[in-house]
DNA sequence: TGGTAATAGTTGAAAATGTAACTAACAACC
DNA sequence: GGTTGTTAGTTACATTTTCAACTATTACCA
């Protein structure tokens, strides 16, 4: 099993990309998963409305790149568990407003503390010129 | 839909890989899946084998880090494509070696013109030297 | 030997995702 | 004001993925 071909998948960018994401992904998504049952998806919505607070899903769909009825899911499974509730807009009944409930947000807490555990974790792979570099090519590389 | 929380999602590494990764990785996708109808275990299959030539599928799931039964499902599409051949091991029978067709090898041989260029596209939203440190970091990041 | 454990790979059922068609509410235009 | 078009969100169905159990073969070891 020796190298023949010349071209390398390590230079290829959505393979090395998505093979740091799926690595770098386990560990946290077993606590996720673990703690709360939790999917991607969901852990993703939660997020958001964590740290803007109130949005449509269509706001969600839009800031987290993710198709509508993935996060359309997403929310009935979190409204399942009380971790969200919705409003309908009074001026414009297609819109329905999301927020945290309390328990929501508590798990959000838990959450968000792990995923910066995480991240340092992470990070001391890197030096810190190398994660400058990396999250502003990420985010070059995130504009579609 | 202002932000209220502190903590950003944009500096959370396994967010952005995943971001990047699957931005990057859909224009690619339009190309296996639109030109041969292939999912994205199957191409990395077929990668693997024509850069590597000779491989089990054992092999496969530790280069690709894939589960082996998403291996073993892409293996059997690609034989069914008659893009690889199957021959087991004599000394071991547990064992198949994998290796390409050459309709398999013609098949490569085209999406690795595509993948190249399509690195080309990604690789002029950065720098020079971000894109070497962003491969130096991404390989970091790939060793669990 | 023979019996247990380990390994490579497959299969079936359940869960998750993607795609397209759908409903409900509003907008725009004649 | 009624017809047509657009938008937010849901649902149904097909495709993929995951998880656990399975077969077949080899390894270990008393």
């Amino acid at each position: 099993m020796t190298q023949k071909d010349d071209f390398d998948l390590r230079e290829f960018l959505p393979y090395l990309l998505n093979q740091a994401a799926e690595i770098s992904s386990q560990s946290f998504q077993r606590i996720y998963k673990g703690r709360y049952g939790m999917l991607r998806t969901e852990w993703r919505v939660l997020f958001h409305l964590a740290i803007y607070e109130r949005m449509t899903a269509k706001d969600i769909c839009e800031k987290a790149i993710m198709h509508k009825t993935k996060v359309s899911r997403a929310v009935q499974r979190l409204e399942q568990r009380r971790y969200l509730q919705r409003k309908p807009d009074e001026k414009d009944r297609r819109h329905e407003w999301l927020t945290l409930t309390s328990q929501g947000r508590t798990v959000y807490e838990d959450l968000r503390a792990h995923a910066q555990q995480h991240d340092q974790v992470l990070m001391q792979k890197l030096s810190t010129e190398e994660i400058t570099v990396l999250r502003r090519a990420l985010n070059a590389l995130s504009q579609p």
